[in-house]
DNA sequence: TACCAACAAAATGTATCCATTATGGTTTTA
DNA sequence: TAAAACCATAATGGATACATTTTGTTGGTA
């Protein structure tokens, strides 16, 4: 018997619009017209109404009153919001974890760093993730470490683009090597404070250029 | 022209489900048949479909791949997790909030904790919230406060029941007041301490009884 | 008794149809 | 000209019908 390829139209919708959603396809605003996206994928609004539903709970997606379907947009303030959160989380993961790591989870993480040296732009995003995840797993905290993923996925990786043009790549290198050393010290307070500024340094950035960003923007619409 | 009393299907069904999974009418484990609550509801599946997807969102429904919904369990461990993690960020909260209190949050902060030494045993889940975030609202941090929100709704108050037997009140009322007396003071440190003992301590106590309630459920099951 | 196959009943998944509501453009009017 | 009213179009919300999958039961066999 050959492998079961259809999958629920649900299942393959929602994905495929969450990747578009995270990959720039659909731009921040953008109307998702139901009957545009059954068209699409050939299928009914049925299971696409389901898909935007479960997009709207993933916060990718607005649903007005009207019904009406869009892609959320992203706020410099909410931006900055969110790294103030994972960089609360993460430093309380990173406490928990110190203590309780291996050699061989230090090891493992020098190895997603020298990964990190030479891996294609694309690649980044993903890797870097795992880099943290590696770094809390001792902890082990499965709700935070989801909350991280979550915030991670859902909103990091919508400003994939940005973030490539302009990430200070050296220097995020740089403090990750610096990370790996405090965590085999054992030096808690020294490798969370050295996290929380590097969460947060880049954040800021992120966040200032975002805003310059929107406003030329804006600008550029209006005339 | 009359109001508008004709609410949209979605919104009314899920409402509804959500404050009976809330309140204990439909506990945990119970399988949500699409056909009975559209009968219940007397709507068609349609509407009652995208109901269970966002409550599944919510993490109120779980969802199988046979497409079964039931109400979703809570387990002692994630509910150890989950005020863990609240404490995380009610503390950061109240850390940011403190410098910036005023006079009139002091005194709306005490003013709710005498509703609550009189309050019904009922009101006490809502009315606690409301003591705790006016404590936070000065930090003006509204997707913390959000997250913070929705651990209370989604787990909190499915307990309520549970905690209203449970309770130590006369403790949590003295707590607070501590916790006042700390704020009016710019005790941080002492204000943050006190704040997850009064979060961390409630919770181990639950966490025992919940074990020993879900243990207890499951000898009677397997008579 | 234990196990398996086959079938029946019930529940879910999707498509289609109709009703209602929102939107955009046109016309009318002040 | 500007604003309001109106109408045609398009989109969404919900109901129903049908297809598919799951589940439970029955009956037969080792």
């Amino acid at each position: 018997m050959s492998e079961n390829n259809k999958q629920k139209a649900v299942l393959s919708v929602t994905e495929d619009i969450r990747a578009k959603i995270l990959d720039g396809t659909y731009p921040e605003g953008m109307a998702l017209s139901q009957v545009d996206i059954a068209s699409t994928y050939q299928v009914s609004r049925t299971p696409v109404r389901e898909a935007l539903q479960i997009l709207a709970g993933e916060e990718l997606v607005e649903i007005r009153d009207t019904g009406r379907a869009t892609v959320t947009t992203i706020s410099p303030e909410s931006f900055l919001e969110k790294c103030e959160l994972r960089a609360l989380i993460e430093v309380k993961l990173l406490e928990l974890s110190i203590p309780l790591m291996g050699t061989e989870d230090i090891a493992k993480a020098r190895e997603i760093n020298e990964s990190l040296k030479k891996c294609a732009p694309e690649e980044w995003t993903p890797l870097n993730y795992l880099f943290h995840e590696v770094l809390y797993k001792p902890a082990n905290r499965p709700l935070m470490q989801n909350v991280i993923k979550d915030l991670h996925h859902r909103h990091y990786a919508r400003l994939k683009s940005f973030i490539l043009s302009h990430r200070n790549t050296p220097r995020s290198l740089r403090e990750h090597d610096e990370l790996i050393d405090r965590c085999e010290r054992q030096d808690i307070e020294g490798a969370c404070y050295a996290l929380e500024s590097h969460i947060m340094m880049s954040a800021y950035a992120l966040a200032e250029q975002l805003k310059s960003q929107q406003l030329k923007r804006r600008q550029t619409a209006s005339l």
